[in-house]
DNA sequence: AAAATTCGCAACCGCACCATG
DNA sequence: ACATGGTGCGGTTGCGAATTT
């Protein structure tokens, strides 16, 4: 049986002024936690102690540090904000939810991330990353094509370009977390533009390497390592979390990935770049570019095995073989 | 400058569970 | 067994401030 509690009874209710504050410190501190009905239900007042007036209440911006700590909380917990809030001396469940609310899931959807699954946006869930950037990205045509060829890049011919695909390039905390922006790839005689390689630090303080395309032509080519079937590069991008496919937009997204410097010396042999693939297929189930070649695939994507927790793990393999190439080529 | 809209956050609501008389 | 009150929790609301139009 619920209570009458405020809404039946004749208490005060709204916001407490500073007189009532001082009236509900000296009680507490004279009669202690027993009893909580004053001029207002007890359940207001309890709040209003537990919430603000208690003495051990630590209050201000959250720190980084916090920050930090409430996401990776909340990625094992989800919603249980007062065990989060345990983990953070002197906040309260109701400060950690707000934060949650008005802070911390806008950094998380505007780094295409879902924040209840803490998983890659879904190509169903682009409307909410088009919302925040306020465009459009037209999830129902295929993502990008690339036609076969065979050529070979030189790190001479790469062109480097800050690139952020989903953050804002505004909010300095969001860039101050970017250890090495996107690598836009142009190169007349290799064919391919406008190629980018998504290398960043999300909001969780967690190495993440992805990569993601952008405005990409039909024509587009994109080189991948001939030698991936001798898989001499170790496969080591760590978790796999959700792809996610638009329009214009391919991405994929791996968990404690390796920071560059680090990768650079696990660099071996050179990379030969000979062999591309038909994204189109590479999208569709059932690629396998370890076979080289482009293997051509009968079956269209099915968008829906990308949604919620329901990963694809054939085509993440997919997708961190390609990465893995690309890392090394980049 | 004023109106409209958005944002942040304190407070409230509803529910569940427990203790007590 | 039942009523009442206390506690805890997560979701939601409403208001003032800030920002945008």
């Amino acid at each position: 049986m619920g209570h009458h509690c405020c809404s039946k009874q004749k208490v005060k209710r709204g916001l407490w002024s500073p007189e009532e504050d001082e009236k509900l410190i000296k009680h507490i501190t004279n009669h202690g936690h027993g009893c909580w009905r004053l001029q207002r239900c007890g359940k207001s007042c309890r709040l209003r102690w537990i919430n603000y007036l208690r003495p051990d209440l630590r209050r201000g911006s959250f720190t980084e540090h916090e920050e930090r700590t409430i996401i990776d909380v909340h990625r094992i917990l989800g919603n249980r904000w007062a065990q989060i809030a345990k983990h953070l001396p002197g906040r309260t469940d109701n400060e950690v939810k707000n934060f949650w609310n008005s802070c911390i899931k806008k950094k998380l959807i505007a780094q295409g991330l879902d924040p209840n699954t803490h998983n890659l946006l879904s190509p169903h869930q682009i409307p909410i990353l088009n919302a925040y950037h306020n465009k459009t990205i037209d999830s129902t045509k295929p993502v990008f094509s690339i036609i076969n060829t065979s050529s070979t890049q030189t790190k001479d011919t790469k062109k480097v370009q800050a690139f952020r695909p989903h953050l804002d390039t505004n909010d300095p905390l969001m860039t101050n977390n970017l250890y090495e922006n996107s690598i836009t790839h142009q190169s007349s005689n290799l064919n391919y533009q406008d190629y980018n390689l998504v290398l960043k630090d999300d909001v969780r303080h967690q190495p993440t390497m992805g990569f993601s395309s952008q405005h990409l032509a039909e024509s587009t080519i994109m080189p991948i390592l001939s030698s991936l079937s001798s898989s001499s590069i170790p496969l080591d991008f760590g978790t796999v979390l959700q792809p996610w496919a638009a329009n214009n937009e391919l991405g994929v997204v791996f968990e404690h990935a390796r920071r560059p410097e680090v990768h650079q010396e696990m660099l071996q042999p050179p990379i030969l770049v000979g062999q591309e693939v038909v994204a189109q297929d590479f999208v569709n189930k059932g690629m396998d570019v370890r076979d080289g070649g482009v293997v051509q695939s009968q079956t269209n994507m099915d968008m829906s095995s990308f949604d919620g927790c329901n990963i694809d793990l054939e085509f993440m393999d997919q997708a961190a073989l390609m990465a893995n190439a690309l890392w090394n080529v980049f």
